[in-house]
DNA sequence: ACCTGAACACCGTTCAAGT
DNA sequence: ACCTGAACACCGTTCAAGT
């Protein structure tokens, strides 16, 4: 297969899965057919699934950019001066933008990944890096408060901080009752 | 209407709803057809609209009555002798049961509750009464930590508990990743 | 009064026919 | 080589006909 050809393929699962999101952003997930899609994109059946397997496989590649959106985010986060836990996450969970994906389709194809292997695949691999990203943002930190094992506390500081940050976004995703620092301003009382 | 009625009634609202339950936690609920759960029950489709209006109204029923469930369970916490914040969230995510709902359907709802106003409403209802349950639990806690306004406190940290214990079973719903012991021993750390 | 199950419009998916 | 869109099996929902 020629690569010009290769680079329209690609375009063109770009091009159907953008106007899935736009219909996804509008109706849910669970709402979206493809005939929506289909009148969305201006193509055809056939042609969305000539470049994706099936509607989970579209929803599995839209659900991995979007989530991509976010660790591009906590990348940013980590390369700014913070390296105090608390001050890391309230950048990610105060970021704002344009662009920023929909907050309650994330939580829906999280929800959806407890049934469906491949989709868990997908969360798993960016949830992964998400706290890798974590882990080496508080490293600093870490070395400050345990300098015999500094790298198991990052470690395990990131993972609590995933957990942190998906209870606020999963809790805003449906009610929004809290801002991110009464939120983070809160638990620290709670905890201390 | 005479009372036998209605108790026939609400006898097979919950038979249906059983069946209905059993077809979920196998398939979860997008997979969940209504031939499915006639096939389960034993009844007709007709039998499942004259006692629902629809698999939403269908699909509320049992939500409401699976998060009924934990708020039973929040209670009990609350009498007993823990009132530090962290004692009754490590009694209320410990929880263990062979009735325990399936957390994954409870992730299921509460995504779908972002595109079901009528869902959406019913959940409010459970989450709200969860947070006055935590609120009475931790008064006393409360009491020793802000004499002048224990009930204020009392309430911010209910909120922000709700906010923790959600993204822990958010969490445990697709991966499984932390123990509820790790969850709060390291987010004291993280906070400290 | 309540239940049955065939019928309806719509869903995801396929594939012969086009270009 | 890729796209079209009618066709297929199945979905949620209704309602005339039964008991």
């Amino acid at each position: 297969m020629p690569r010009v050809t290769e680079a329209h393929r690609q375009a063109r699962r770009d091009e159907i899965a953008d106007a899935a999101l736009r219909v996804l952003a509008r109706n849910g997930v669970s709402a979206t057919s493809i005939a929506q899609i289909v009148e969305e994109s201006g193509l055809s059946a056939g042609a969305i699934y000539a470049n994706f397997t099936n509607k989970a496989d579209l929803a599995r590649y839209i659900a991995s950019s979007l989530f991509e959106w976010r660790l591009g985010r906590i990348a940013a986060a980590a390369a700014e001066q913070a390296h105090d836990p608390v001050a890391v996450m309230r950048v990610l969970l105060s970021s704002t933008g344009v662009d920023r994906p929909p907050e309650d389709l994330l939580l829906q194809f999280w929800a959806e990944a407890t049934r469906d292997p491949d989709l868990k695949e997908v969360l798993l691999e960016k949830v992964t890096a998400l706290r890798a990203a974590f882990a080496q943002a508080v490293l600093p930190w870490a070395r400050t408060r345990d300098e015999a094992a500094p790298e198991a506390l990052a470690d395990r500081t990131a993972t609590t901080m995933v957990v942190l940050c998906q209870g606020y976004l999963t809790n805003r995703a449906l009610l929004g009752w809290v801002e991110p620092d009464q939120y983070l301003d809160t638990a620290r009382t709670l905890f201390a």
